[in-house]
Formats: structure tokens, sequence, C-alpha cells
DNA sequence: CTAGGTGCAAATGGTTTGCTCGAGG
DNA sequence: CCTCGAGCAAACCATTTGCACCTAG
């Protein structure tokens, strides 16, 4: 997914945050970047784990934390109640998730962008943040 | 909240859906429509609780959860993490929280919700549900 | 070297559950 | 009455934290 949408990388925006490069954030990052989907923090560890098997989930929860205050990924929270994470650099997009097989797929629309700015300026507000989530079932399939 | 945009009123759709109407219950039914703003379980709890002291915040946690699953009351869930609800009966809306003061807005917009449909119809989805949130600041204030 | 990071296990905090007693219909 | 609900405390589960040891810079 990070890949496609053209990240620059984790890694290298780790390196002007300031923070040691340790082999544990290194992994974290390369794995996070190398994910197609959307991993909740135990689905992360599990992943980090087979390379690194010695790895602590208080060290995930501790990086990914890190890279969330940095601006380095965005935290995102869907209806199951666990945390999940994706690269920040990216173009916006919202989430459309089927509720049969739990796929998430992201999606980019400008007139729904504009219409959220139009609805907090109608209310005199300034839109700082949104979350859009749909949540919908495959047409026309066999079940 | 509730009441003015027209609920029915909990308890009366407690009577159809055939469980026992308890003197909990109908505390918790008659907290939840008198609220105008949007509790979670432990301000739900602390406000049943100046009614009836002796009332355990699991039953509060088994009523709202009862009522959620008769579709008398829905689930709302914001970025605090904490689980909120709100009286079921009521046209659709969204809500604008307000970053700084935690308010929270509701709104309804034809058109949204028409976009929505299409963008999950762009994907071969059928829409079941959604989620949007608006989180924005005040305009022109003094802070 | 030494501030900052890690692993481990224990603590947290919101939510759920098992059990026994009580009360609604 | 007899089943379903309530209260209590213990269990749960995702996440966080304290501490002693370790390592990147």
């Amino acid at each position: 997914m990070n890949t496609r949408l053209g990240s620059k990388g984790i890694l290298k925006r780790c390196a002007n945050s300031g923070f040691r490069i340790t082999e544990q954030r290194k992994l974290i990052a390369r794995v996070l970047d190398e994910s197609l989907d959307h991993p909740h923090v135990e689905e992360l560890f599990y992943r980090v784990s087979l390379i690194d098997p010695k790895i602590s989930i208080a060290t995930v929860y501790r990086t990914v934390k890190l890279f969330e205050e940095a601006g380095i990924i965005e935290k995102l929270e869907f209806k199951d109640g666990k945390i999940r994470y994706e690269n920040a650099e990216r173009e916006h997009h919202d989430h459309l998730i089927d509720m049969q097989t739990g796929r998430i797929i992201e999606f980019v629309d400008k007139e729904i962008e504009l219409l959220q700015e139009k609805i907090a300026a109608r209310y005199g507000y300034r839109l700082l943040g949104h979350r859009l989530e749909l949540y919908g079932k495959k047409k026309n399939e066999q079940n």
C-alpha cells in the first residue's frame, strides 16, 4: 500500500527526527514500509517477530507511538477498536471496509473533501482533521 | 439532543423488545433520553449513580449493550476511544467535534450521504454503514 | 562513556463475565 | 414461582510503564 502510493521510506524520515536508529526501529520501519495492508499492533508484532523473535511487544508499541508523534505514520482506528497505522507521507485518502472479508480499500475523492470543508465552515469551524470510513458489502456476489 | 431531534422515548421501545423492564433499565433509559450530549459509559454511570447510588457499572455496560443490540441506541466511538451511545430513533446525522472544547455538533447533509453511496458503488460495494467525523477549530475566536 | 532504548513483567483502564442472590412477570 | 437481571469481584485484553540492563552515537 505504502509503496504503491509513493512513500519515501519510513527509515529515511527517522534520521531527521533526532532519535536513535536501533535495530528494532529499523526492523519495524521496514515491516511497516513493506506492509500492503493496515496491520494492527499485534499483527505488526507478529510480522516483526518472524524476523527478530526476541523483540518485545512493548517495543513495538513504543516505536509505533514514537513514529506517530514524529508525524511519520498515522493512527487509524476502525470499528474493531484496535489501533492500526499507515505511512503518513502519502496522498490523503479514506477507507472503505469490506464487512465480510475485512479487506480495506483506499480511495480519494476530491468532491467529498471539499464538501467536508464546506460543512465545517457552515458551523463556523476550520476543518483540522476528519475520519471517513465506509462499511459495505460487495454487490452481486454468490453469497 | 435526543429530545430535540424527535425521539420516541427509549423506554417505550423497550416494551416491544421482550426483555424485562427493571428499575435500573428504566433509569438508564431515562438518563439517556434526557442527555443532551453524548456521554460515554463512565459518565452515564456517574449520572445514573446520582439517582441510584447502588447501581453497578456492570449493569450500565450490560444495559447499554442490550439496548444497542435491540437497535434502540447506537454506538459511537470518537478519537478518545471511549464508547458513547445515542438514541437510534432519530434522523441520521454525522458529528463535528470541536477540538478545543470537545463539544459535539450534529449535522445532516444529503449531498455527502449520496456521495458516499456513489463512492461505495464505484468499488462495487453496497454501503451498509459509515462513520464520518469532522474535527475542527472555531474560526475567528479570541484564542 | 552515557543518554536513551530494550526486554521483561507488572500495572492500567475500559469492558466483560461467573456466580449467587434478588425481583419482574 | 421460576426465569431473567443485578451486584460484586475477578477476569480480560489491549496498551502502558518501572526498572535493570544494554547499545548507539
